[in-house]
DNA sequence: CAGCTCATGTGAACGGCTTTTACATGAGCC
DNA sequence: GGCTCATGTAAAAGCCGTTCACATGAGCTG
C-alpha cells in the first residue's frame, strides 16, 4: 500500500497529507466535548497540528466546517436508519419500533453529529447538499410510515403517510433532544428516554387503529399482522396487553 | 411621578439608570434577530448606550444573561400555558389542546424566548432558579395529564400522568423545533404545525382511550365528556370523526 | 534529473468578542 | 457639604475568525 504519510500521525512535514479529513475528525471530538456553539475552529486546526489559517485551504469558513459534519451525520443517520427498517422485516410495526430506538440511539451515541445535525443554527437553505441528506434521512422514515399506513386495519380510516412520518420524526426528536441529550438529560424521568419512546409511538399507533400488543413470535409472514379482533371488536383495550404498552400502572 | 431618567432613552448621564432591565430587552431583541449563538454580550451593551464592560456590574458573564432571560421566558410561558388551559375549561380535552397550540404560539411569537429556552446550551443545573422555573412550566402540563388521566373512559387502563405529560411535552417540542420555527421551518408541510401538533395529539389520546370527535358544544358540565359510546363498542373508529383527526384522506 | 506550477501550509495582522482591573462619576444619605 | 458605594469607563490581555502575502514541496513535463 502506498502509504502517503505514515498512516496515522507522527512527524509531519510541511505538508499534512490528510488536513481535510483530520479536521473533520477533531472538530467531531471538539463538539462531542463542547457543543457545537463551543467548537473552534481555532482548536481543530491545533488538533491536526496546523496553524490557524491551514484550514482554510479546506473549507470556506467555520460553518462549512459544520455543515459538512452535519451532512455526514445524516448520511450515517440514514444508513443506521435504513438497517434498523430492515425493509420491514419481521413485520412492519417491530422495524418500524426499531426505527424509533434507532433514532434515540444515534442521537445519544453519536452527539456530535447529532448537534451539528439538530443544534447548530446553519441555515437550513444554506447547504443544499446538506439539505439533500437530510431529506434522504428523513426519507426513510417516510417509506416506512408509507409502509405501515398500508397495513391499516380495515375499517379504519387510512392515515397519510406523509403525516405519519412527521408525527414520528417530531416525537423521536422531540423525545431525543428533551431527554436524551448529554445535557439537558438531567430531568429525573420515571422510565428511560427509549422505554418514553416506545411508549408514545405504540399508544400513537393504537390511536390509528393498529393492533399494538406485544405478540411473542408471529412466525407467519407479512399479512396479517392483523389479527382478525382488529377489525371486529374494539380496536382498543380493555384486554390485549395487560396495562397498556407503559407497564403495569399501580 | 418620579422619573428617573426621562422614561425611555434620550440623553444619558453617567448612570443609565435601568442598564438591568435595558440589557435584558437589547438581548431579547438581539436573540431574535440572530440566534442565541449570535448574540453577543457587547452589541446589547452598544444597544444600550453604554460601554463594553458595564454590563458586568449587573451578569457575572454572558452565561448568566442568557440564563435570566430563559427563565424569564420559562415564566412567560407558564403563565400562557395556565391561561390556556384555564382550569380544564370548558372541558378537558379542549383545554388539553388548547395547551398544546399554546405551546406552538409560544415558540412561534417569542423565539427569543424559546431559543434561550431550549437552544442556548446552558448547563441545565447551572441556574437552580432556571430548573425551578422550568419545572414549574411544565409542572403545568403535568397537571393537566393528571386531570386528562382521571378521565380515562372506564375499561380503559389508567395511563401514568407523568407519562402523559412527557409524552405531550416531547410531541410539543418536537414540532416546535423541527418545524414551527424561524429558521428550521423550511421544509415543505403538508399541513401547518399547529395541525400537525393538533392531530398528532389527537390519536395519541384516542390511542389512550379518549374520545376525540368534534363534539359541536357540550354544554353540560365536565363529566360525561365522555359519550356512552366510549366504553360499550368501539373507542375507536369506524364513525365519529369523519375521517380521522387529519381531515379528509383523498 | 532540472525546472515549473500549483495545491497546501505559515506568519502576521485586523477587527471583534469576553473578561478583568484600575479609575471616574454621581445618587443617596449623614 | 461631604462620604460612600453602586454603577459606569477606559485600557489591556487573551481568544477567535478571517485575510493576505509569502513559503514549501509534490507531482508533472520535458
Amino acid at each position: 500500500m502506498s502509504w502517503r504519510k505514515e498512516q496515522g500521525r507522527a512527524e509531519r512535514g510541511y505538508h499534512h497529507g490528510n488536513l481535510k479529513e483530520a479536521l473533520l475528525q477533531a472538530a467531531l471530538g471538539l463538539i462531542a466535548e463542547k457543543g457545537a456553539a463551543g467548537f473552534t475552529f481555532a482548536d481543530a486546526a491545533r488538533m491536526a497540528g496546523v496553524s490557524a489559517a491551514a484550514p482554510y485551504r479546506h473549507f470556506r469558513d467555520r460553518d462549512e466546517l459544520l455543515s459538512s459534519i452535519a451532512q455526514r451525520g445524516f448520511e450515517q443517520f440514514e444508513a443506521r436508519l435504513t438497517a434498523s427498517w430492515d425493509d420491514g422485516r419481521p413485520d412492519t410495526i417491530t422495524a418500524f419500533e426499531r426505527v424509533g430506538k434507532a433514532y434515540l440511539a444515534f442521537a445519544r451515541e453519536e452527539p456530535a453529529f447529532y448537534a451539528a445535525m439538530f443544534e447548530s443554527g446553519l441555515p437550513t437553505d444554506a447547504n443544499p447538499a446538506l439539505m439533500a441528506a437530510g431529506e434522504r434521512a428523513f426519507g426513510v422514515i417516510r417509506a416506512a410510515a408509507e409502509r405501515l399506513a398500508a397495513l391499516t386495519p380495515p375499517g379504519t380510516p387510512r392515515p397519510p403517510a406523509m403525516m405519519m412520518a412527521l408525527h414520528i420524526w417530531s416525537m423521536s426528536h422531540g423525545v431525543a433532544s428533551l431527554f436524551s441529550r448529554g445535557d439537558g438529560a438531567r430531568r429525573k424521568l420515571p422510565m428511560s428516554p427509549d422505554e418514553l419512546l416506545e411508549a408514545e409511538v405504540l399508544i400513537y399507533l393504537r390511536g390509528l387503529g393498529f393492533p399494538t400488543d406485544r405478540r411473542p413470535a408471529a412466525k407467519g409472514a407479512e399479512p396479517p399482522p392483523v389479527p382478525p379482533e382488529a377489525s371486529s371488536g374494539s380496536g382498543v383495550p380493555p384486554g390485549g396487553t395487560p396495562g397498556g404498552p407503559w407497564g403495569k400502572p399501580k
